[in-house]
Formats: structure tokens, C-alpha cells, sequence
DNA sequence: GCGACAG
DNA sequence: ATCTTGTCGC
């Protein structure tokens, strides 16, 4: 599979992967595994991508790897994970800890085409993802003011409004985040897993880990 | 044409 | 994404 140079060829990969999406859990998915992904940005080409292995249910981490990389691919909102994918892609082939559930930061199902980064990244390894956005991509409806408060992410669609994801309070009156399917989960479990990896800050640990690692390749080498 | 627009 | 220490508020 050729990756996309254009924004022309990258919305076509996006319409014909979308359907590959399942949006739900197999009856046999246990998470005892948790993965963080994120990018840094030393220049406007110049990234570090970094992944962070959790286990799921003491939140202690088993694996960290950080890969510098360079990226050709402009920041494109809908287009998002051409830029982030590739080096994603290999921080996830040197990991020794293998992940049952991948959080990405950004989108899964909320995106214009129903193909955020969630789903590339679910779709191309195989292993259940999901996307925790800090913005929405759609509309909703503020939630209830405690930690597990939820309410629909809604997007245009051909028949008319879509729930595309949640937004989700992950603490008692801090901004909620946006949590979408990526592939192979239903958004209840999704949700509950950002619940589970968020006891304690508004980010789940996964994001929070991954961002300050980030950071500290692009400050220190 | 104008504003919106994950990171 | 990135610019970034002390400071205001619960």
C-alpha cells in the first residue's frame, strides 16, 4: 500500500478504509494492556514520536519507546494522521510489551470522514484503538458537572445528525475530553477506559506520559 | 467569498 | 503542535 503525497490520494485511502471500522468489542476483549501515542514537534518536520505501554489496571508502565523522525506531510485538520501515522507506526514496531487497546490523541470516528487517526492506527495494526481529542470535532451538549458525566459528539451526516463520539468529564468540573471509536471497541468500553486510565488528572495517564516524553526529547536531544 | 478547522 | 514561571483559586 502506496502512502498518500496528496491531499487528493490521502481523502481516497480515507474513503476506502472506513469501511474496514468495526465499532465493536469482540465478547472476548480483555484490556490488561494499555498504549499512549503522541508526537512532538522540534520544527515544523522535525518530530518524535513516543510510545508508552500501561498496564491497564495498576497504571504502572511496562514500556516506553521514542523514535525521531522527520515528516513531509503538512498539518491538515481531517488529514491529521498522514502526518502522525509513519512515525507512529515505527515507535509501535520496537515495542516488547504488547498493547490490547491503543489511545491516540486526537479522533477516531469523529472526523469528516468517519477516519481519524484512531482508526488508521486500528485498522493498520489490527489491535482495538481509540481516539481522547482535547478539542471536538462536532457539536455537544455540555455534560453534567461530575467526573463520569457524558454527552453525544454530533456530526453532519448523509442522514442528517451522527453520534460520533462522547464528550466525557473525566473530573469534577475540568473540560471534558473527546473520546471516539478507532476500531474493534463500542464506545461505552472506550469510555470506560478513559475513565479507568483518568483516576486522577482531566488526561488519561497514556496521553499525559506520552506528552511529557515528548517534550523531552525536544528539549534535550 | 467567509469562517471553521484533531495536532 | 509551540511559546513557559509564578501565581491565583479551591
Amino acid at each position: 500500500m502506496e502512502w498518500p503525497r496528496t491531499v487528493d490520494d490521502a481523502v481516497a485511502m480515507q474513503e476506502r478504509l472506513r469501511t474496514q471500522v468495526i465499532a465493536t468489542s469482540a465478547p472476548d476483549l480483555r484490556i490488561n494492556t494499555v498504549a499512549g501515542l503522541d508526537v512532538g514537534y522540534r520544527s515544523n518536520d522535525s518530530v518524535a514520536g513516543v510510545c508508552v505501554v500501561f498496564d491497564a489496571k495498576t497504571l504502572a508502565v511496562l514500556d516506553e519507546v521514542v523514535v525521531e523522525d522527520t515528516t513531509d506531510f503538512p498539518y491538515i485538520a481531517g488529514l491529521f494522521a498522514f502526518r502522525e501515522m509513519p512515525v507512529l507506526l515505527r515507535t509501535l514496531d520496537q515495542v516488547t510489551v504488547a498493547p490490547d487497546l491503543l489511545v491516540a490523541d486526537g479522533q477516531g470516528l469523529a472526523h469528516p470522514r468517519r477516519f481519524g487517526l484512531a482508526c488508521h492506527l486500528g485498522v493498520h495494526t489490527g489491535i482495538p484503538s481509540i481516539g481522547v481529542a482535547k478539542n471536538p470535532m462536532g457539536t455537544f451538549e455540555q455534560p453534567g458537572h461530575a467526573r463520569g458525566s457524558m454527552s453525544d459528539l454530533v456530526m453532519d451526516g448523509d442522514n442528517g445528525d451522527e453520534v460520533v463520539g462522547r464528550a466525557l468529564r473525566t473530573q469534577d468540573g475540568v473540560k471534558p475530553v473527546f473520546v471516539s471509536v478507532g476500531h474493534k471497541i463500542d464506545l461505552d468500553r472506550a469510555c470506560a477506559e478513559v475513565l479507568r486510565l483518568a483516576p486522577r488528572y482531566r488526561l488519561p495517564e497514556t496521553t499525559r506520559r506520552a506528552d511529557t516524553l515528548t517534550r523531552q526529547v525536544a528539549s534535550s536531544g
